[in-house]
DNA sequence: GAGAATGCGGAAGGAAATCTTCCGCTTACT
DNA sequence: AGTAAGCGGAAGATTTCCTTCCGCATTCTC
């Protein structure tokens, strides 16, 4: 899963527990960087991975390098998920269905490229990482493109606006709370029902209308949204 | 502007200059929770409202007490926005975009009932907060039966659904980011697009698609999203 | 399987950010 | 003018997070 960018070093290899710890520790990394933002304290972090602090700093001597790990192994994901779901899909509309509906790695990219400007800061002037951005920019831009000129994406929205949609369907505050997730995947619907081209029909809402009262109540979790 | 919740306590009232030192507390308050959450440093609070951090205190001997002060005066403006909305358009439909595109005021009850799981927690304690809550919500959901009584909002979302998406459309990175702003007045145009009943023409989008290469880069600022 | 090298955990000291108090001076009320 | 209320902001206390360090454990090599 976590890729291997290190290979062409001069470095040794690292030992087999090292390498395993070191896959841990960027796997803990992502999924808190994605619940908690990119400024979880590095313990927490290390706790995730089931180590100790003196071996995140071993592997990650501060954090930006930590972030920059990540960022790859991220970018490069969700790199991969684009291009497939551009192959793979018979329409250029489902494409981006399965887009908007892929993974938590996704949702990560979104927040380091798009919503954190301490991450961006960090990750802007890796030349990888870059390149990796600018072929995920690139696949999005060729899906829509694809959508388009089908006929089943509205005309009058560019790579960029659906980037921003991105954006702002995946900002998500608990991703793991059921209820929200319930809400979330509705919105998600009735948005894409926006972005269809006219006359296309939608195919409506599963489920019941949300009441007022089914409004999920944050449950308090010990991390707040940092700011949000 | 900021209303007063202690015309009735037995207290002295406060001295002229400490009762305009308060409101601009308050004001700086919530301009800062809106657009750096409820976690600023109380001492960015005080400079924001051109006062020592000591009378900040002297009002507020806890983070918790502003809050609910906040809470208090922010839920009473959102409330009397709405229902101005709801009285003075002409049709439910153009209550509820009024209402998605109203001010800051909605902006920050979102944060402080639905995003902030820190301030949530102070608030639903306060009763008089959750009075103004529930009003407003008794509102938002009479303006829903309203648009889809006559037919211009779709029949399958429920207020609990608008809810959710006033929550995610509002959650703004940079309020005063020209950039992003216009990609956010674009996307929930868009989402107004999914949410009219099927047969309802759109308007259409103002202005070019908006390409890749326009994707906001995001300025750094000095404090990040915190979460987010 | 033994020796050497690499890696590990987590306590502890340090640094930074934030909270909170306190008191000499100022301003508003009567 | 007298008095009570209010003010600012430096300074000490506290909390939170960062980073180092070293005795012990694991892996690799031959």
């Amino acid at each position: 899963m976590t890729t291997d960018f290190s290979a062409s070093t001069g470095e040794p290899p690292l030992r087999a527990d090292a390498r395993r710890n070191r896959d841990q520790i960027i796997g803990a990394a992502k999924s808190l960087f994605t619940s908690a933002g990119p400024e979880v304290p590095m313990e927490e972090i290390a706790r995730g991975a089931g180590v100790g602090v003196g071996t995140l700093y071993r592997r990650f001597p501060d954090r930006e390098s930590l972030i920059r790990a990540v960022a790859r192994d991220n970018f490069a994901n969700t790199l991969a998920e684009a291009e497939a779901a551009a192959v793979e899909e018979a329409t250029g509309w489902d494409s981006l269905v399965r887009l908007l509906k892929s993974s938590d790695e996704l949702q990560l990219s979104v927040h380091l490229g798009m919503s954190s400007p301490r991450a961006w800061d960090i990750v802007k002037g890796d030349e990888v990482t870059q390149r990796l951005r600018d072929s995920l920019l690139a696949t999005l831009d060729s899906v829509v493109a694809t959508a388009q000129a089908e006929g089943s994406l509205r005309a009058d929205v560019g790579a960029g606006d659906i980037a921003a949609i991105f954006a702002m369907l995946l900002r998500r505050p608990a991703p793991d709370d059921l209820d929200s997730h319930r809400l979330a995947e509705r919105a998600l619907l009735v948005m894409l029902d926006g972005l269809r081209a006219p006359g296309r029909p939608s195919a409506g809402l599963p489920g019941e209308p949300i009441p007022v009262s089914e409004i999920p109540l944050l449950k308090r979790d010990k991390r707040a949204a940092r700011d949000g």
